[in-house]
Order: structure tokens, then C-alpha cells, then sequence
DNA sequence: CACAGGTAGTTCGAATTCGAAGGAGTTGTC
DNA sequence: GACAACTCCTTCGAATTCGAACTACCTGTG
């Protein structure tokens, strides 16, 4: 019977699991400050032009961005609307489908990507990428792509469940 | 996302930051429906529980709490009251250092860690932990230590001045 | 065609977050 | 002991986030 002054410790694999929430707590709010700075936007706004900025010939619609950012659709509407405001990014109703809205970049979206964008490398090679050798980089990045591949292939957020693999009504 | 892909002007080192982003947020999108259906508690004041359960011996003090959670002080100190309103933390003064305030784990705390722990131990199983084979386990537990301690060796958020490149005034 | 069920985005209210300012205690220097 | 500079935490207002409800549109079945 256990302690029960001993609160529970998590199985010891689980270090894998803080140590990933750490860092990438950590990197994000190290970007943060260098993006206010150099192009008053926030991380989440970065992200999203950024995203639009891989592939300007194919713009994404609301819930593709929403998808990409794992962030709620609401949040998603709220800060394209502020970029729009800005005039960095353009809404563009869908032509297949009426209900749909295109983002894309607009040309002072793009500058804004270019002006953020050197000192945002900086940052990220200071705190991240400086923090691996070139191989220890290579292994990284492919133990993350397997783990973003496994997450993916599962129902995404929408699928609520309560266990692991449970069927519930 | 089929693949970290990356804006034509970053360097393709950058692959692992945004895996790295991407995942963490999936991981964190993934047991925050758990935490609340297990236990009310939100990530963060999961986060909270999990430290001041780590070592019950050693309580922290609300600036040790916001720097190991990478959050403001006025943020951690909202989620404390909301976690002493609730019974499940306790705030007790420092005896060394009358500003400062020392927060442990109520008995209620530590049920309800113990609550909601084997359901958040099976979620990130499912989720993070199953996606990795013991070695890439290890592996990557190791690469993100080496990165944690590359970042905690700089000056700290607190030192949001220049930031972590230009020195700038 | 009509209708049920599903999808795409937005709006709304409530909860959470942050940074700046403030109150209080501590430390170092003279 | 007085003073300035610093640290610890909280309060405050503004910005951001989410989920639920809503409108509009699309798809499949009869």
C-alpha cells in the first residue's frame, strides 16, 4: 500500500516528455522577444505567416491554419483578423466552396517575414541549434519527425478519448 | 504536415525547430482534455501539482514555480490562488525572507495528482512515449536535456533585456 | 427537390496570459 | 542608521485564448 504522503512519480520515460515541454516553452519565449522587437508580432502571427510564407502559390484556408498550429478555430479567426488589419494578410473567398476563406501573404506580409526572418535565424541557431552538434541535429530532427508522423496518423483533436484506443459510444 | 518543411529563407537546420514546436503542442493539446476530464486541472495547474510533487520536501518559492514553468509571475500567481481556492495548494510565508512566499502541496493536491495521473501517464504513452523504441527514447531524452542545459546556462528570462543575440540598448 | 447530417468560419462570453506599476522586505555601502 | 538598488510577489488593465452556439453552405439519400 502506498505512501500516501509519497505523491505518485511518473514512470521514469517521462523525462522525455517534461524535457520536450521545457525546451520548447523555453525556445518559444526566447523567439517572443526578438519578434516584438523587430516586427511587433506576436509567435502565434509569426506562425501563421510563416506557414503562408512555405508555399505562397497555395494558400490555406482557416481550418488548415488552425490544423497546422494546433490552436482552437476562434483563436485562428481572431489574430488573422489583426492581421488583416495590418494589411499582412489577405482573406479570399474559396472558389470551390462558398463557405471557404483563403489566407495569403500579402506583399507587406512578405516584407514583414523578410524583416523578422534574420534575426529570428539568429535567435534560433543561439538557443537551439547551437545547442547540437551537426549529427546530434540530424537525429533530433529525425526522432521528431517520427513522433509528428505517429501523433498525425492518429484522430486528431477532435477525437476525444479516455483511455487508449478505447471505443466509447 | 507531411514533412517539417521550411520557408525557401530559412536554413534547413531549422527542420528541427519546427518539429519540435509542432510537437509539443500536439503532446499538450493531447492531455489537457484528459487533465480536465480526470481532474479539472488545467495543463498548467497540472504543471504546477507535478513540481511541488517532485520533491514534497522542498517547497518552491512562486519565482522558482514561474521560472521551472517558463511563465510570467502575475500568470503563476493567478493559477496559485486558483489552486489554493480550491484547497489542492497551500501558500505558506518564507521563514528566511519575509517577501517571499513558499508553496506547497496540500493532502487534497496530492490526490488529486493521484487522480489524474495514471490516465495522463496512458495518454502521453499513447501519444508521445509509443512512438519511440527504447533507443530513440533514450536518445532523445538525452539530445533535449543537452539543449535544456544549453538554454538554463544563459541569462534567464528575467534578463528579457537584449534578449538572447544583438546586444541592444 | 427536400431533408438530415456534416463542414467552414465567425461571434460571443468567460478564463487565462502577460507586462507594467506598486507595496514591502532585503542588501550593500557609506 | 540612512539611502539606493534590488528582489519577491501581487494588483491592474489589456490582449489573447478557448469552447459553445450560430449562420451559411455542402453532400448523400430518398
Amino acid at each position: 500500500m502506498p505512501d500516501a504522503t509519497v505523491p505518485p512519480s511518473l514512470p521514469p520515460e517521462f523525462g522525455v516528455y517534461f524535457a520536450l515541454l521545457e525546451v520548447s516553452a523555453l525556445v518559444q519565449h526566447g523567439v517572443e522577444g526578438q519578434l516584438r522587437r523587430d516586427g511587433g508580432l506576436s509567435f502565434v502571427q509569426f506562425q501563421i505567416l510563416a506557414i503562408l510564407g512555405e508555399d505562397p502559390s497555395s494558400p490555406r484556408s482557416m481550418t488548415d491554419l488552425a490544423d497546422r498550429l494546433v490552436h482552437s478555430k476562434s483563436g485562428l479567426t481572431y489574430q488573422v483578423d489583426r492581421l488583416e488589419q495590418a494589411g499582412l494578410v489577405v482573406r479570399v473567398p474559396s472558389k470551390h466552396d462558398e463557405r471557404g476563406v483563403n489566407v495569403t501573404l500579402s506583399p507587406q506580409g512578405v516584407s514583414a517575414l523578410e524583416r523578422v526572418l534574420p534575426g529570428h535565424v539568429d535567435v534560433v541557431r543561439d538557443v537551439l541549434v547551437d545547442a547540437l552538434d551537426g549529427a546530434d541535429r540530424v537525429e533530433l530532427t529525425r526522432l521528431l519527425g517520427g513522433v509528428v508522423q505517429h501523433m498525425r496518423s492518429r484522430p486528431p483533436r477532435s477525437a476525444r478519448r479516455s483511455g487508449a484506443g478505447g471505443a466509447e459510444e
